[in-house]
DNA sequence: GACATTTTGTAGCGAGTGATACATAATGTC
DNA sequence: GACATTATGTATCACTCGCTACAAAATGTC
């Protein structure tokens, strides 16, 4: 019927995913996707429509290979609180192994394009809350199981992990030492345990 | 000698902090700030040599008006335990009340420009690390007056309170809800607290 | 008041921005 | 193979970017 694409869609917003993630969305040209993904402008604005539309891709994108999937595989193969170690453990190994020191490419957007674009700050609220709704349906299953002190507040313990998580991005950014991102998450995580 | 500025150089930098503040760096441009801190352009390149330089100045004093402020003024005058709770309370009201979600100045920074700029970068450390000491040494001062657990790692839980604090920043911009962000701090708080 | 010195506004530099017009190339259908 | 349709590359568009040259304006000193 009519021309077919030179290129992957897929490999294309991979590409994109890195370009926004490593620089955010305004530091980020629309020339530099193009060279990265491997094909012109003319393309790029033919598959993705314009640069804004783009970033929603690779966020989409981004959240469903990383966050979710993440999420969906620690959820189904380890118990509770584990699942909620393994998880936090994992963004800390991510953190710190990173030498471009990206971070989160969802927690860098909150921050630089969620307070200036409201249809987009809603989508990144809801994103935010989907992890926030991990870390409390786990917390509730751990308490169930009784791993976890079911004397706690499942609500406030899983505002007070994704606040930690936040802040290890934070830091991912600014200060990616080991050190100090497990000092971060070891009295959160230490509140998961019985006992003081 | 010579002809006298016609503007307040405190005042303008207040303007200039307002605009990176809000926007950002990237975002902000040159004419933008100018501006905003109701002089030409020509004046502000005379004034503050160049956008970097004039960033630097502009975090600089909205560190020494706003955090060390806080930390000299409640360090000051509270007990360790409740300038602890204080600051962190003042932080979520300010971040609930500010319609224009604008965060914390030196926070938004250490995600845009900490890993690009490796001087502006270490600077941005350092005034992250001025904050975790304040947690560090008012968390001593109370084990030593008996307000909070000794058996506490003081080292750890400063880290913790940290990464609190970056969290509710962070979702300052993208989710400003009171009810989420004494969620995320209530948990903390209590580990200051005797008890389980 | 002449002079040196600094500040100010205008006007513009070259480079880069997001986005597009247009002609050409590549496909399936008939 | 003609045709409709979509993808592609070149070559721009108008605009904004950080920054600066230049001349006029405003001061204290002599």
């Amino acid at each position: 019927m009519a021309r077919p694409r030179d290129f992957e869609e897929t490999d294309a917003l991979d590409a994109a995913i890195g370009c926004f993630w490593r620089r955010g969305y305004e530091a980020t040209s629309v020339r530099d996707l193009a060279a990265a993904m491997g094909i012109s402008g003319t393309s790029l604005y033919n598959a993705f429509d314009d640069k804004r539309t783009l970033f929603v891709r690779a966020l989409d994108r981004y959240m469903a290979e990383t966050a979710r999937e993440r999420i969906h595989r620690l959820e189904r193969t380890l118990p509770p609180k584990q699942a909620i170690r393994r998880f936090i453990g994992e963004v800390i190994d991510r953190s710190v192994d990173d030498v471009e020191r990206r971070g989160c490419f969802l927690i860098n957007s909150a921050l630089e394009v969620a307070p200036h674009d409201p249809e987009l700050g809603e989508e990144i609220a809801q994103r935010l809350s989907e992890i926030e709704a991990f870390f409390r349906r786990t917390i509730k299953a751990g308490q169930a199981a009784g791993e976890i002190p079911a004397a706690r507040d499942a609500r406030d313990l899983s505002r007070l992990l994704l606040g930690v998580l936040l802040g290890i991005r934070v830091l991912a950014r600014a200060r990616p030492e080991r050190a100090l991102l497990e000092g971060v998450a070891r009295p959160a995580l230490g509140l998961l345990d019985s006992g003081d």
